[in-house]
DNA sequence: AGGACTGTAACGGCGCGTAATAGTCG
DNA sequence: ACGACTATTACGCGCCGTTACAGTCC
């Protein structure tokens, strides 16, 4: 539970003057829902950098990179490494655009990404599976529940 | 992947003997499809403990012990931690027999299952959610890849 | 005797949580 | 100068995968 109380009031100072509407890690944070730490981490890692930096060293981001974070969040689902979700997202840019793509690359393009595309079916028929036994486990829990109370109802010796 | 090739034929030779179909771990892993490391690591942190071993020191499992080995990965999509499935295991083993219950511990057990109960309507929300998540991003890799089968249709330039 | 199976011990790795300490901003 | 915000570094953790090496079973 991060404990961001106060009201973020104070404006970035590059969000009056540069580009446009450069937030600090804290609201981009704040609006993907991630922690600090793990915003920091999707950077160590090569996932999503800051565009920009203050003078002192403070992480800037776009409007641009905070989509990078809400799409890559988005693909959490699919159960890819940090990695492989980075690969994807770039496979999906890029093949927005298809013309753009180099034709020497656009084979590989697209067989990586019907790779991806198989892995996700996967996950998905699992995720399936998963929601089908989580739901048998709850109800076990739920007939338990009721066998308890039948048994509060009754004394403990005999019917009724 | 975990490769165990050799057809499983070598039969432990408690089998025969002592009480009735004890399983050393290999077969026992099998049946529940988990790794050896991983059931050995289970009885590490004492999640599911072998009922009895080999003069050597062989893991022997009963049917219980592999029924209860079945029952708590079936736990596995509620995202408790192993402790957790434990606890969550014996809780809905007590309360199968509920007049056996002590009175005194009663109200703790049903509070307790109550507080699973939550847990699991949270996580199959959660689940449900991710499946949705997982669900659109395969439809955006669908829609890139007719994409680019539409540009592989006509020449790079023009249309038709 | 030999090969399949098992034992323990130890290190590694992902995706962060959690300090601890120090610097930056309006 | 004050308080909110941020930076870096580093250790820890859950749940195993993966050697490495040795012992056990029939």
């Amino acid at each position: 539970m991060s404990t961001h109380l106060s009201g973020r009031a104070r404006r970035p100072f590059a969000a009056v003057k540069a580009e446009r509407t450069l937030l600090q890690i804290g609201e981009v944070a704040e609006r993907v829902g991630l922690s600090l730490r793990t915003v920091r981490y999707y950077e160590e890692v090569g996932l999503v950098t800051p565009s920009a930096r203050t003078g002192g060293g403070f992480r800037l981001y776009s409007e641009g990179d905070v989509q990078r974070l809400l799409v890559v969040t988005g693909m959490k689902p699919l159960g890819l490494s940090l990695e492989e979700m980075g690969e994807l997202f770039d496979l999906l840019e890029r093949s927005a655009h298809p013309q753009s793509v180099d034709p020497n690359d656009f084979d590989d393009l697209v067989r990586r990404m019907e790779e991806y595309a198989e892995r996700a079916d996967k996950r998905i028929e699992k995720l399936e599976r998963d929601l089908g036994r989580a739901r048998n486990v709850r109800l076990q829990i739920a007939e338990r529940l009721g066998r308890c109370a039948s048994v509060l109802q009754r004394p403990p010796v005999g019917r009724r």
